[in-house]
RNA sequence: GCGUCAGUCGUAUAGUGGCAAUUACAGGGGACUGUAAAUCCCCCGCGCAUAGCGCUCCGCUGGUUCGAGUCCAGCCUGACGCA
């Protein structure tokens, strides 16, 4: 069984609006769907077992920075792959998997390092910047200098710091594929530049071209290499569209690697909070219908209701478990801090859906959970944050297959927003 | 009874005579979007609609000093030692 992508449903409310299913050599995933971000062969304080069934997860995302790092790419090909290393896998199956290239630590590790600098901007940031930028260039310049950029991009490759000791590591767009042909995933991602929001459009667009040109090379060093090293399976790669928050960029980067011989696409890179939407629209309506296109990195459900209705089929983000963790859980009432004193006393469960595996479980258990620096505190937020927006994205295909998607949009966002 | 040492924010601590006073934990709040994140930021004597101002403060009472948490005396409390 090899990859593809067919549509089962097009949205008559929305015109980019679709549902469909991929195809992978491990199993289908129903569009538009989240998949779970496990940066390291882990999604961190889950166990596999609990993305399958509590989670309830289609597909895990894990990163090639990371696991190049440790344990090594090697050893995770001796595995079988990271997806039978972290024992995703139902009956002795091995489920669906996606890679993502590296890309982004390009920016995180980069342009990002020591400034505070998410990859998505408000516009009062923007503007922000731009305000100040002579003086902040003359600050930034003497920054760098003082604590060195742990990324550093040149037209070949990046060369990066190790996050773990120190040490030096080259990347360019050949040795990404051949890690994640090692990694053995079924979708992966053409090696790419993520840029600031902040940079300029001449940065964005330099950056842009450069991408193509990697996009080229990834595809060119996927096709020399054939099937998986850790798999003897065909893998799926994925182009990554850029452009940064310019129209013309977009639709560019878009058009260019939609003539390309990609099985799918990746949106990548920084947006304005506000235009996010839009931009994916611009790239969408360039993009080849038939191909399935991931939104890298998003989001959070306002978010992600908008890529779907503007035609994204899958998305990831970190944002679940790492707000989970950290106290943050999602309610269909908003975002609610756990922490907050008057959770303390607070009988009711953390999920309203009795169907739920965190159900059981008090506001005020989990209150008492993460006072007490216990584990469990982190295992049950993941959960239930990660099924959150699972369920939303399941409702919302549901929705969007049925014709009410707009319907179902508009009233969660009433009241998650209210 | 005598002697030694010690008493600073809820707790534990720092503190050459210029101090509303260090740090950690606890407490209160916030942030987090292809994970350098079980992390980070802010507040934490009281009052003031607060880049500041006023008041009250380091066991208690006095004293020395322009100025005392810091020096002196007495008292109270605690630990240890001698009886």
């Amino acid at each position: 069984m090899s990859f593809s992508f067919e549509i089962t449903h097009n949205s008559k409310e929305a015109p980019l609006a679709r549902s469909g299913v991929i195809h992978t050599p491990h199993g289908d995933i129903q569009t538009p769907a989240f998949i779970t971000v496990g940066t390291k062969a882990t999604v961190k304080a889950l166990t596999a077992e609990q993305i399958r069934d509590a989670v309830g997860a289609q597909a895990v995302l894990a990163n090639t920075y990371h696991l190049y790092l440790e344990p090594g790419d090697e050893i995770v090909a001796k595995h079988g792959g990271f997806p039978k290393m972290m024992n995703w896998q139902k009956d002795g199956k091995v489920l669906p998997s996606v890679t993502d290239s590296g890309g982004f630590q390009v920016f995180s590790l980069g342009q990002a390092l020591g400034h505070g600098v998410s990859k998505i901007a408000t516009s009062e940031e923007i503007s922000a910047y731009e305000s100040t930028l002579s003086k902040r260039e003359e600050k930034e310049i003497a920054q760098e200098s003082i604590h060195e950029k742990m990324a550093h991009i040149d037209e070949d490759g990046v060369t990066f710091k190790s996050v773990i000791d120190g040490s030096k590591h080259r990347f360019t767009p050949e040795r990404s594929m051949q890690i994640q042909h090692n990694l053995g995933a079924d979708i992966f991602f053409a090696f790419d530049e993520c840029t600031s929001p902040l940079a300029p459009i001449t940065y964005q667009k330099e950056a842009m071209d450069r991408t193509h040109r990697w996009a080229k090379r990834s595809l060119d060093e996927h096709k020399r290499l054939g099937v998986s090293a850790a798999t003897g399976e065909m893998q799926a790669l994925f182009g990554v569209v850029q452009g940064g928050a310019y129209e013309e960029l977009r639709r560019e980067s878009a058009k260019i690697l939609g003539a390309m011989d990609f099985d799918g696409y990746g949106i990548g890179g920084s947006f304005t909070k506000d235009d996010m939407a839009t931009a994916v629209r611009w790239v969408c309506e360039e993009l080849p219908v038939g191909k399935p296109r991931h939104l890298l990195g998003i989001g959070e459900p306002l978010d992600m209701l908008l890529a779907i209705e503007n035609g994204i089929d899958t998305f990831d983000c970190v944002a679940p478990t790492r707000i989970g963790r950290n106290g943050t859980l999602y309610t269909l009432d908003g975002r609610i801090n756990i922490t907050n004193a008057k959770y303390k006393d607070d009988m009711s469960p953390v999920s309203e859906d009795a169907t739920w595996y965190t159900h059981g479980y008090t506001k005020s258990y989990l209150s008492h959970l993460f006072r007490a620096d216990e584990m469990l505190a982190a295992t049950l937020a993941s959960i239930h944050n990660l099924k959150f927006l699972t369920a939303l994205v399941d409702d919302a295909r549901k929705a969007l297959q049925e014709g009410r998607f707009m319907e179902f949009k508009n009233s969660f966002i009433a009241r998650y927003y209210k």
